[in-house]
DNA sequence: GTGTGTTTTTGTTTCGTTTACCATTATTAA
DNA sequence: TTAATAATGGTAAACGAAACAAAAACACAC
């Protein structure tokens, strides 16, 4: 039975989630090689056998984005018998939360954001793992407010709201949204305020830094507004 | 890059569960081999090539039991490069909820359940595998009625309230138990009752088969009662 | 400086659900 | 009759969700 396993190889593939001109946007690599040559797919590597599993996804985030202070969490391990055409490869996924402002990208190979529900065609079953990622965050979002990860340093409820809706793909009502918004631990309202266009300005917001998970706040519910 | 992973090994573990003598009980086997021999452990064994990793923790799952109409998911893919002595071995856990009734133990080695809350040494990392097993049933009995795959077909109400008291490690109230659980769907009361003991006898219920995860029924809500 | 347009900001009420709490009656075996 | 446990109803308080409208602040055009 060991000797079966001799061929398994095992990867970790990252799901990059941001917001970007106003969509939820992952970030992909253009394959050059066979298979799936030209196709999109998602950041990965090989696992190597110095460092466990979050590290190693840390590394393929690392190599790809110059960022830290990222929210990076194990997604799923898919390992389908079929979903690499040329051998057996399990592949370890993760997703990762970031702000687009925070990343430089870093890779020399061809790299781009893609708008999530607009996807190009994805190597693999790439596909499914970013469906899937999507709902994580879905289910993070229920739970903690993880959405400033993906916000400026400084931000306003109405951009927080907005990426509320992205994420939840439903409209919020705004009055509610801000009440529960306020009552988040962690959030800081500043004394700065939105300067630009010809409207009132906002006032900015911004999130201490503290432990993702260690409190929940139940903050969306279903059935909000559609 | 390749080459590093050539000994990567992949094993599924599946931490098996059920409800026994009033408390929540984990099948695991005792290890006739270095290395933590002696020790007990997971259920466990090496993916094959040919198989997925859901068809490979159930393959495990009967090769110790015989059991069918489980609830199985997988749980978590632990990979730390010390977390087996010999080598690198990359473990996909997975849980299962299984009725103890219903279980006919068919490994020969040695083979026993255990209280979760009593547990003998175990070997590798496999303490931390059941304790993560322990907070994902939890939130899946939050959401929808899991707890009656832990259940004997035919059941009472206080036998299904106790098996939540166990998972969730709290006393409820008896009569907002009774309310939502009657207003679950899925629940059908029966016209049958027990009969044994020199006490008033109590109604039967069983559930309907159908699709886990098909509904979300809130069923434990937080606070009810410490 | 006045008016217009745009966006931000703010509070209340209603409604249903959940929680906490409490006590009595019913049924059986012994 | 007694002992043991099951079954049951109600209510008050707290909480969360949903729905809803008007005033304030600024830029700009005139």
């Amino acid at each position: 039975m060991v000797n079966e396993t001799k061929t398994h190889e095992i990867t970790v593939d990252v799901v990059i989630l941001t917001i970007k001109n106003n969509a939820l946007q992952v970030l992909l690599v253009k394959r050059v090689n066979e298979p799936f040559k030209d196709k999109w797919a998602i950041p990965g590597g090989y696992v190597r056998l110095s460092e466990n599993l979050d590290e190693a996804a840390l590394r393929v985030l690392k190599e790809k984005t110059a960022v830290d202070n990222i929210y990076l969490e194990q997604l799923y391990t898919f390992g389908d018998p079929l979903r690499h055409p040329d051998g057996r490869v399990i592949t370890c996924a993760y997703f990762a939360l970031v702000r687009s402002e925070d990343i430089k990208i870093v890779s020399t190979t061809e790299l781009g954001w893609h708008k999530v529900m607009d996807l190009p065609p994805l190597a693999f079953d790439h596909k499914e793992i970013i469906q899937y990622s999507l709902k994580r965050t879905r289910e993070r979002l229920e739970i903690c407010p993880v959405a400033y990860q993906l916000l400026p340093e400084k931000f306003t409820l109405t951009e927080m709201q907005k990426s509320y809706e992205l994420i939840m793909q439903k409209k919020l009502d705004k009055r509610n949204f801000r009440k529960k918004a306020l009552s988040t631990n962690g959030l800081v309202e500043l004394e700065e305020y939105t300067k630009s266009s010809s409207k009132r300005p906002a006032r900015l917001y911004t999130f201490e830094k503290i432990e993702l998970n260690s409190k929940r706040a139940h903050f969306i519910k279903k059935g909000d507004k559609k």
